[in-house]
DNA sequence: AATGAATGAGACTTCATTCAT
DNA sequence: GATGAATGAAGTCTCATTCAT
């Protein structure tokens, strides 16, 4: 055997497994967001991704493993693409508004991560081990809450916000209503465009434009 | 038998009818909220409420209706209640921050229900009949959304708000935030008070107060 | 509606339960013995039965479950005749004939339960729940260990036996010999026959007359 | 390459072909005592044997394989201690005993080879086909089994042992009821002690001491 | 000889719902 | 109106074994 061949075949392999492993979550996560986490069958994703049964279990040995597994891809690539986006903004607000953008875009680009994540949200987070959840976050929130903390604090030097707000609190509410705001017109879709004649993207830009 | 039995009996009839729809009702909200929708199964339903599996049956004759009444009744009641709440204020901005509170309140007082909503949000309200929903909606929305949209042409009179303000698509957005960010602090439910270190109603509050 | 109806009727389910009940376990046994527990598998068992797959989750909801019930009924049929086979005897040599004897039979009459017994001691006795098997043990054991014990202390008193045994043990020690050996014959069965040239009762009878 | 070591690489490989087959069947053997044989799932076999499932084929091509080469190894070696043990005693009662204590022994070192031979007798020795299992009792047997007919034989003639017993029989008889004892004794293992509060070996040698 | 990947067949169990009294 | 029994249709997951390199 050439020298090369030994270092190559554990590649490939490792290709092949990641392209595979690829097939089931793109499946799983267009079926998750069209039909509610809960309603897709473990056959369903079998048949859209074009594996086999067994095949699949190879790869993922129980149903929430998935749904984990696509957890963590939505949120490592949000956090990846959010610190991409504040990196060219200077000042506080500009990053944030960085951030509001990249959500607004997601509402249109990424529906289907958005959805995952508010199904997510209501169905699951109570439940599931707090650790794990814990770490994931940590991946993404820093980033966002701490530019917000500082805006608010600089909001309240200039006299532009009231005296008495305490900015962690102020934070976390902020962010809890901006993120229950997109992932619910994310979860409403298309009914929201019906009723309300306005994209949701445009919806949820209202917010600070 | 007398003549007034005639009368009375399907009196007493109908109570205990009524009673045992409740008993199904609030066993299934329950467990809707505690475990999700679509995980609770109907042997847990009638094993909660203390019937048999064929006489829930004659009371509901599929899962979805028991989904349909409980939304109904949640919505209903909401509705009854915000016409009180705002009933007392004279003011718009008045009658919209009663309509907060009463949102706030029930982060606490019925958790159940608005973690129902949430859910009810985040995985039914795509795929159900549009008109059955409206009709529901029709019950609640008007009030606090016609308020709130007169509350913002007076801000834009008086030069409070930006003039190019759309009050329409304003008052969507502003509805869809504060209903979305209700309804996740809900879900999430004792989480959040773990990581953010305060009670989520305050939480809630901190966007307006 | 008469009033023998309203007692009837509960009979008559339960009675028809209980006949369902025997249909399972009796398809269940015969199955046991012909192929071993492990390899039954419940689709057999409903083939054989005659009901359909989720009519016999009414009645057994797991298959260890039925492997209990069967257990049950063994144990506690064999206490029932080894009390009746010991009835009509006098001294305790009598009496401890009869059980033998009893064995003896059971290697002919019963031997899917002995089949079944055999099993259960060499796969499943370690693993499972010592205070539900010892419960079960206690129904059956204590007649004739009783009379047997008796039986070794009147022999030591009369010099038949050695003085130096411990009634206790030899007793234990004989009693697990007796019951290695009729289940030992019971699952070689036919193979015994064949290569020993007589049939399995007698070779158990050989090791008292 | 040098001449040598055309004659050293089929050596190496040999011993090293070896070496992996003890792997698997050493493991094989283990969790089979532990969890029962048809309990064992190859995959824990290839878990525990520390091969890969695909390089486990190319040693045995079939579950039933590894039973076989188990049941093999396990009354080879009997056999041989068996001879071993027995060549040193004069009389057919010195024999024997020096067989049974051999037993005992088992119980207590090689407890998972005598479980595997409990279950064995239990679930597969009806089954399976008739000249293999001839073919591998015939290594073993004949040594125990003359002597013992041999010893029945001299108490007759003596007239410690009655007149009309049948030599053969009893002899199958007794081996039965001995082998019978100790598998069983084996099978329940721990459980015995706990229950009768002696070592499991004690309980086996009380028959003979 | 070793191994990563694949897989057919099937195991057990669940569940919403209907039927018959 | 209440209830015990029944059940079709699926669902999740497992396992021994084979294939291809």
């Amino acid at each position: 055997m050439p020298a090369t061949n030994s270092a190559q075949t554990p590649r490939t392999y490792h290709l092949h497994r990641e392209r595979q492993r690829r097939r089931i979550l793109g499946a799983a996560e267009k079926l998750f967001a069209e039909h509610g986490i809960d309603r897709v069958t473990m056959a369903e994703i079998v048949s859209v991704s074009g594996l086999r049964t067994s095949t699949l279990y190879q790869y993922f040995s129980r149903k929430d493993d998935i749904v984990w597994a696509i957890l963590e891809e939505v949120l490592g690539d949000l956090a990846a693409r959010a610190k991409e986006a504040s990196g060219g903004a200077n000042t506080a607000l500009a990053k944030i508004t960085a951030l509001l953008e990249l959500m607004a875009d997601d509402l249109i680009k990424n529906q289907t991560k958005v959805r995952f994540l508010a199904q997510f949200d209501a169905m699951y987070a109570r439940d599931w081990p707090a650790e794990r959840l814990l770490k994931l976050e940590a991946q993404i929130s820093p980033e966002g809450f701490q530019y917000f903390g500082r805006l608010i604090r600089e909001g309240i030097d200039d006299g532009s916000l009231r005296a008495d707000l305490d900015p962690e609190l102020t934070m976390h509410a902020v962010m809890n209503a901006v993120a229950g705001a997109q992932r619910r017109l994310a979860s409403l879709g298309s009914r929201v465009e019906l009723e309300y004649g306005h994209p949701i993207d445009k919806l949820f830009r209202a917010l600070w434009r």
